[in-house]
DNA sequence: TCGGCATGTAGTACATTTGCTACATGCCGA
DNA sequence: TCGGCATGTAGCAAATGTACTACATGCCGA
């Protein structure tokens, strides 16, 4: 199954899910039976070859207690560690 | 078309776009372009016909400079005015 | 009054999301 | 080793989002 692209061959839709469910050591089923949809759609959401819709998008965003916009993006995410510890071009 | 509800008849999801286009004075056919839909698809996510995809949804609050949250919302919304102003029970 | 704009309704068509089933792989613990 | 869990791939079926066209109404300004 592709990915889902724009027009040019970007993805129109970022997401972290997959990594905010593996800091909550949450399983795809888990997250699943919490939102209330099949545990398949998750994975579909994580390889981004679905755009879920707001109404899934929310519930997901709720169960991590994060805004919508902290699990998904138009834009690339940057990593979260660089958000935390900053972004350094050298080591000292 | 009938407004979605979920399985007890309350709606899946409440929006202010209507209300943030007016406060912007904005047409739907405006909102629309900006966006990239159809104005047809603005007034039926008003009417609260279709539930939009989350990447149409951030569209959207992008156009209003505001987080998805304040656009859509799974539980109805208080009244911007309450908000903003409080809510009294009487008035003095 | 006439014209245009904003909106509502209706209907068709197509793409995508979601549910679900089945099967394969890999890892890990009993 | 065996079994279960988590994950990936591959289908198919059903529901729904989105595009688009056409037509009606109401309002407002020229």
């Amino acid at each position: 199954m592709p990915r889902l692209t724009d027009n040019k061959g970007e993805p129109e839709l970022y997401t972290r899910i997959g990594l905010l469910r593996a800091e909550r050591g949450m399983s795809r089923k888990e997250l699943a039976d919490a939102v209330g949809v099949h545990y398949q759609t998750i994975g579909y959401l994580e390889r981004g070859e679905y755009r879920p819709s707001v109404v899934l998008a929310m519930r997901i965003a709720a169960v991590f207690g994060l805004p919508v916009e902290a699990v998904f993006s138009l834009e690339p995410f940057r990593p979260l560690s660089e958000q935390v510890y900053g972004e350094r071009k050298e080591m000292a």
